[in-house]
DNA sequence: AAACTACATTATAATTATTCTAAACTGTTG
DNA sequence: CAACAGTTTAGAATAATTATAATGTAGTTT
């Protein structure tokens, strides 16, 4: 989503309703520079504390899944008791912190191309992601 | 583990007692030709078809883990509301079907080596794991 | 082999993330 | 502004996982 406060607009393209909940969440996850990853939990708490008013912990599952199947964020594979979303829908990759489990966004030439040669047969590829688990050096037992 | 029935050996080397269950989880899970991936519940349901009593969940958790912790299985990064694991510890990459929710060794050669070119500082790799998303060719909305 | 001890197993309760439900609410259209 | 369809909401329901506390068992000591 762009990088403008026109959400109201954006939301009636994407054939969403502007209510003030989904309003503030575009304000809270695209009026950004930096690509921004996030929990539910993280963005729920983000939210009741932007607005002053507590949003419904389901409306906020439900407006993140809507975003996610228009193609404006992007879910993270990684192995969490939670998911993780992602603001940045490019295809790249990560690193995940175990220490902090914080993700980071791998820069473009952090990595190279990944090229899969041989697919499936009868099947699509629909993502090829890389993730590179990290930890404190000294730390080295998971 | 190897391909043998010296489970009990095996355990005790691993420092883990060899009681009946875990020597019934070896004997589902290692003696096998090729990888095997599975979810707890999978596992569960094998082991007590198996063994024709009930096994616990809380006892194929434990052992799950501790056989993960000294390294004879590996927990693989999806986004689901289920862990995965795999008996292939090596580094390896997979398919993820999504119409199945089955999960597929990559072979060595379906892949290029991924090259990580720049990585955080202060921190040390400890994995880096590439998950293709596949698809029916007909299917194409998530 | 009886007794002891530390670790394992078990059923069940607790916890956590996520989804469902049904009622109240609110954009939108006419 | 009335009516409708889509939204929000609190709370219940579900599902995966972890914790608990009692009972059981392998391994060691006697």
């Amino acid at each position: 989503m762009a990088k403008n406060y026109n959400f109201i607009e954006k939301l009636r393209e994407l054939g969403l309703r502007p209510t003030k909940q989904r309003i503030k969440m575009c304000e809270v996850l695209f009026n950004r520079e930096k690509t921004f990853h996030f929990t539910i939990n993280d963005l729920a708490k983000m939210l009741t504390e932007k607005m002053g008013e507590k949003i419904s912990l389901a409306t906020v599952y439900n407006t993140v899944h809507a975003f996610e199947k228009k193609g404006y964020l992007k879910e993270i594979s990684i192995n969490s008791d939670k998911s993780y979303f992602d603001t940045n829908t490019s295809i790249h990759h990560h690193f995940y912190d175990e220490d902090t489990h914080e993700l980071i966004d791998c820069n473009e030439n952090d990595v190279n191309p990944v090229i899969v040669k041989k697919n499936i047969t009868g099947k699509k590829i629909n993502s090829v992601e890389v993730l590179i688990k990290v930890a404190s050096d000294y730390q080295n037992q998971k």
